[in-house]
DNA sequence: CTTATGAACGGTACTCAGTACCGCACGGTG
DNA sequence: CACCGTGCGGTACTGAGTACCGTTCATAAG
């Protein structure tokens, strides 16, 4: 129990010196030491002096992948929406540690460089799982897959950072509902029906005028465009 | 003649040695040799050795900012698409320089998550202004602003690559369809009647049902939430 | 008990990016 | 001529990251 495992030791060490002294001012030579290990074992266990204050994206990616992976055609969306909310609930488990890394990124400009560059894996996966969902391979398809992807990823950090920032008390209900919000930006091609897109279709909007009185352009708009 | 400005030669060299030897392989040693300079010059003129191969970074969110400053409440939104275009006119007129950086980031990764962190900035400064221009302070308008910042920028990168890989003949005039159909996923608040809000609400959906079938179950809606 | 094996660690030495500082050459201006 | 700002080169340093080697220690095999 003396020896919690030196990577633990490490990510404690980092952390602490960091606080202290600032991310730039403290050396691998530094937290090594701290840790009551040498130099080259900082290394073994962390790629980069960066490396140690971040969760296991790696491990989280594989996470996203494999409940992605689970899916059929019809429930694609809903293993979006679980995917983030399991990247939310590991940040979340995090607690202390979570924030105190995010404290480090909002000072420290190669930290939030990192971080952001990580985002951009998740993107990476969702895009391509809904590019892939979609099937279809034409450059609208494409692009929508991209607004989707970015549109997803945007939803869930704006989350994150609000819980990080303490301003979110119930982060998985918010995270929830902004995805629905999100899939409601995209038009879900879910007709349960049949055969497809040959019904009515609405466009939203909002009008102080009463219902009656625009039925009759709704009627000559979809008259016009069979 | 002879002296192209040092901070071109050392460009250029970057460039060519990148793609003879790799990013890792050449040292800034051997670029400052190559532009015929010393390696001080080199630090003068580029803070590290990422930085030589991407453009003016800095200078291009100055133009968006000015961009985005000149336009009024009811142009807000003309604003986004105008700046946007001026980005993607920015890499076009680079031409070949553009695509070799692009070949390079797509090797790279220490390249690609710079790229990354850069066009973060971008999101932040549209997010700004988007979040400025609603006014709205709620949560639920910081989320929409957030969204459609990241619909925006993907979308331009969505083009601007395709234009990189020579997928796209005319690329302004696809990051001008793309920024409509931005813009269409997001209702906008341009209501020119009067007093708002005490009218009917449509929500957006696309059925096989026909119009007249819907018509009960909507009013029942409607009478049912005033 | 002895030996082989493999994992975790520490130490040394190296490359290279980035910074600080100093001194030199040049061109204009008084 | 003297003065001064600017651009440049050289030297020396810090610190991240890599390569390599030797040591320790626990466990399994003999």
């Amino acid at each position: 129990m003396s020896k919690p495992a030196a990577r633990i030791r490490l990510a404690d060490a980092a952390f602490v010196l960091f606080d202290e002294r600032g991310y730039e001012r403290t050396t691998v030579d530094d937290i090594a030491e701290r840790a009551g290990v040498g130099r080259t074992t900082f290394f073994r266990h962390y790629r980069s002096k960066e490396a140690v204050i971040f969760p296991d994206h790696d491990r989280l990616l594989e996470l996203i992948r494999d409940r992605l992976a689970t899916s059929s055609e019809s429930t694609a969306l809903v293993a979006v929406s679980d995917a983030v909310r399991l990247v939310l609930l590991h940040y979340i488990d995090e607690g202390d540690l979570a924030r105190r890394r995010y404290a480090l990124t909002s000072k420290v400009s190669a930290l939030r460089d990192r971080e952001i560059a990580s985002v951009a894996r998740y993107q990476r996966l969702f895009r391509e799982f809904i590019a892939d969902w979609m099937g279809d391979p034409t450059e609208a398809a494409s692009l929508r897959a991209e607004l989707m992807a970015a549109a997803v990823v945007a939803a869930h950090n704006h989350v994150l950072r609000r819980w990080l920032r303490g301003e979110s008390a119930d982060p998985v209900a918010e995270v929830d509902e902004a995805m629905r919000e999100v899939l409601a930006l995209f038009p879900t091609p879910q007709s349960p029906g049949g055969r497809d897109d040959d019904g009515t279709t609405l466009v939203a909007f909002r009008t102080s005028q009463d219902l009656d009185a625009l039925l009759p352009s709704l009627r000559r708009l979809i008259e016009d465009n069979p």
